[in-house]
DNA sequence: AAATTGCTCAACCGCACGCTA
DNA sequence: CTAGCGTGCGGTTGAGCAATT
């Protein structure tokens, strides 16, 4: 990626040396400076770039920013029930590579990811008591995590949604900021921002399927609620019926790993858990219109299979 | 209605790595 | 060889909001 006039001249650059550099929350037209210069000159060298675009930031900030809020790929709603699974999946093969595991997500930053496995994954494997990287807890997303998502996702998935894959799909993006129209290779800045935006910035993104029960932050990143793992403990516990279904599904896991009978004899209470996260169970239908069919899951499952 | 608690996620920080002069 | 710079990554923090008391 190239910088056009990457250098700014030595008087500009002085005098910028010496202002106090800015922190916290963007505003609309830092935003605005950021993508209008992006726009014209394209990303990288982020420190002479922020310098040159007059913005008081680092360029690590600007990186930052970039990529994980104004880039026009970035995805942002629901964390749909295949996008769980591929999570999943791929942090039991990785661990924390957040970025890595983000690169088999389009669209979903590394950051996203990252805040969805220490608020979603990780508190219920403290429900669990057991630590999050503990044999236990990756054998109870495989064997009763993932396969209740896989059947989820076939369950919900439609017989005309042939020949679609992960990266063709009906994905829906939600709109935000860096949504916005480009006219003469110049940007418009977005739509005001509603009342309720986070620090009176813009942000409010409404997302597609709000009728869904689906929670959502003001941004609108969402968790599809049918199909967080709170809705597991909703799952009959049943050893013969996740083998079977391994069986029938031919999803092939070490033979080595030991069912997840006995996992649940600390003195869990799925009932009690039910209640505690009813926000999920709550939300009954939902079954995002942009689900992949079963062909998908397979076609996701040889893609693991054969490039990892 | 007010106070408290919990949750979410954008943004920051420190470190590591690669490249170049 | 190495110092300096740019970049990327994973961990952490804190503001804002929602839910609960």
């Amino acid at each position: 990626m190239e910088v056009e006039g990457r250098e700014c001249n030595s008087a500009i650059q002085s005098e910028e040396e010496t202002m106090e550099l800015r922190r916290g929350p963007w505003t609309v037209e830092e935003d605005m400076t950021l993508m209008n210069f992006i726009a014209k000159h394209g990303e990288g060298r982020w420190n002479s770039l922020a310098r040159c675009a007059g913005l008081k930031r680092t360029g690590k900030s600007c990186r930052l920013r970039w990529l994980n809020y104004l880039r026009p790929d970035v995805r942002r709603g629901n964390i749909t029930p295949e996008e769980q699974l591929l999570i999943l999946e791929l942090h039991c093969r990785w661990g924390n590579r957040w970025s890595k595991i983000a690169q088999h997500l389009p669209g979903r930053t590394d950051n996203e990811i990252k805040n969805y496995w220490r608020t979603r994954v990780q508190k219920h494997a403290k429900q669990l008591q057991c630590d999050v990287n503990s044999k236990q807890f990756k054998d109870t997303m495989r064997y009763l995590w993932i396969p209740r998502l896989v059947e989820r996702i076939q369950a919900t998935s439609t017989p005309t949604a042939t020949g679609s894959s992960p990266t063709t799909s009906t994905t829906t993006y939600h709109h935000h900021p860096n949504n916005i129209s480009m006219s003469s290779g110049q940007l418009v800045p977005p739509p005001p921002p509603p009342a309720t935006s986070i620090g009176g910035d813009y942000g409010g993104v409404q997302p597609e399927n709000s009728s869904t029960g689906a929670s959502s932050d003001s941004f609108g990143t969402q968790v599809s609620p049918v199909s967080d793992l709170t809705d597991y403990y909703n799952y009959p516990v049943n050893n013969n019926h996740n083998q079977d279904y391994y069986q029938v599904n031919q999803v092939s896991y070490p033979d080595s790993l030991t069912s997840p009978s006995g996992y649940f004899n600390h003195g869990l209470d799925f009932q009690a858990m039910e209640q505690n996260n009813n926000q999920w169970f709550d939300a009954g239908g939902d079954t995002s219109d942009n689900l992949w069919n079963v062909e998908d899951i397979w076609f996701l499952q040889q893609q693991l299979n054969n490039n990892i």
